[in-house]
DNA sequence: TTGAAAGCGCTAACAA
DNA sequence: TTGTTAGCGCTTTCAA
């Protein structure tokens, strides 16, 4: 049995309110009564019982991280960094954490329900009617990743106009003035953000801003690498190819050695992600950097601030993005 | 503010005794009254506050994964996979889930302690002292990825030298007569098992069972590079590599170009994780299939048998690896 | 600055 | 089968 505030409270000699105050509100016991409980509690290896006190006090102080999002790998190597940065952030302070996967409604649902948290970081698409309901219930709700006009809701992304900008002005700093993009089937806020970057950036270069050169595809090599194929079976071919991702650019890679052209000699490429893979490829893989630890250390903190009641959280917290430039570019 | 049970007590006519009865021993309940408490618990959006359940059971129902890892990616696509057979296999039960990376050990301990949970699953390199304090407080506890000889304590790890037999025999009835293999600097258990299975599966093939065709390093690109640029230069130099992990594969087809060498046709390689970034080199990886998912379900299995009480949970519990043949080999 | 006491929402032993 | 009741360990008024 683990010792209990009453444990404490008789060998110290003090009541049980002042223990709990010694604990909660240090400052409103008096220096020597202070001493004297925590030596009392040091002796007895004790430490407030956090369900005893949750209960007590009506509040939880625990947060859910709830991935929205299909297939498989949920936790690939994006989410996962978002998710360390959220763990980082969160043990630092005093909240919990409870992480959860949820495709589908019912699972978020009984997440945030069950587990009792009193806040949730919503990673990937969540629908606005989820949303919603959330708010509704009087959760605290941050979105990572995501960002949903006209949703009274702060969010953390990552520049994604910017990281488009950099891997372009660095390919057309190159020399390149025929520049295709592959954009993966990715948020509608992020393929918005990246086809305003991509017309506007070749457009101020003065490249002819098409969406022509702009490829839709699956976030797959294979669905990439046949996107390359057409494209550079183009009169006008690219001589420059962005990736939406580091896996796609790892597609147009191999669409290049399929038709005898060299990276970066005949054919640069350019990721996103700068994911682990982009250094074992060959050659490396030139890639915009995503400060995904920073997304979710920031998704804690503007979480935190909601549930601190604080009136000026700003509603949109973008992460700078940097470009890697190695050897395909 | 949330429905509690006098809510429903009052709304449906019966005790909070009975009520209480319908969530958790419903047989203990006759049918008609049940039906009248669910009624009423639908009507007023009522379910049981977890909180004052683990209140009063004295008991939370909530398991720990503790990464037990130093560096900077702590949640790789590895642990990544562990932790989503984790969260599935959690998720299926009525437990809850905290997940903690810890380097030192009083983030560990802080976890184990603060958070009232009642059993961890550790990964990584945990030392046999904290799983020893972890024991003595009482807690269920289970190792995942590693396995310590002489500790009353059950394991889940993959079928470490049945992977290595799957690549070597790959290579072997490729007519490959002279391998490598790359070590990475892993946990003694994982080196232990990989020396073995090399030594003894080549000796079973009438090859040399020589730990000089046994190579350490690191875990990385160039280090594995350079260790390969070291095995590619000796007189009798091997016309396979075998990497023990992705990355180092990696490294070797780098050593390989840059020797001018051709993969598969001069030099095959193969891997050990079957990572995401397979698909993306050039060739693509063969690779051993681990399967990470499954390991991570299994812990939590251990883990609550452990909590049940049972006596007879399997001290050791091997995950079957599959090889994926592709290109590079 | 400290203490007494009333909960927080639920479970479980016991009684009916 | 159901109800009564005494906690579970803590916080927080309110009074001293």
């Amino acid at each position: 049995m683990n010792p209990t505030i009453y444990d404490v409270s008789r060998l110290s000699g003090v009541s049980i309110a002042t223990v709990s105050r010694a604990f909660s509100n240090p400052e409103r016991v008096r220096e020597d009564t202070r001493r004297k409980v925590f030596e009392a509690a040091e002796v007895l290896h004790y430490s407030p019982n956090a369900i005893a006190r949750a209960m007590a006090r009506q509040r939880t102080d625990k947060i859910a991280f709830l991935i929205c999002k299909e297939g498989a790998t949920i936790l690939d190597e994006f989410y996962a960094g978002i998710c360390t940065g959220i763990m980082r952030e969160t043990n630092r302070s005093d909240f919990e954490l409870v992480i959860s996967t949820a495709a589908d409604w019912d699972t978020a649902s009984n997440t945030s329900k069950n587990k009792q948290v009193e806040g949730v970081i919503l990673g990937g698409n969540a629908r606005p009617d989820m949303i919603a309901e959330l708010q509704n219930r009087d959760l605290a709700v941050v979105l990572v990743n995501n960002r949903i006009q006209g949703l009274d809701i702060p969010c953390v992304v990552s520049d994604e106009y910017g990281g488009v900008r950099q891997a372009l002005e660095h390919l057309i700093g190159r020399g390149h003035r025929n520049i295709a993009m592959l954009a993966g089937r990715f948020s509608p806020y992020i393929l918005g953000e990246r086809y305003r970057a991509f017309l506007e950036v070749t457009q101020a270069h003065g490249l002819p801003a098409d969406t022509r050169h702009i490829k839709l595809c699956d976030p797959t090599v294979e669905s990439a690498a046949e996107a390359c194929l057409e494209l550079l079976s183009r009169q006008d071919r690219p001589t420059a190819i962005f990736g939406g991702n580091d896996v796609m650019a790892a597609g147009a890679m191999k669409a290049a050695l399929r038709l005898g052209l060299r990276v970066p000699e005949d054919l640069a490429v350019t990721g996103l992600d700068d994911s682990s893979a982009c250094g074992m490829l060959e050659p490396e893989l030139t890639s915009v950097h995503i400060d995904c630890r920073r997304m979710g250390e920031l998704s804690v903190a503007r979480l935190q601030a909601l549930l601190a009641g604080e009136t000026d959280v700003p509603q949109v917290t973008v992460v700078p993005t940097e470009l890697r430039v190695r050897g395909s570019s």
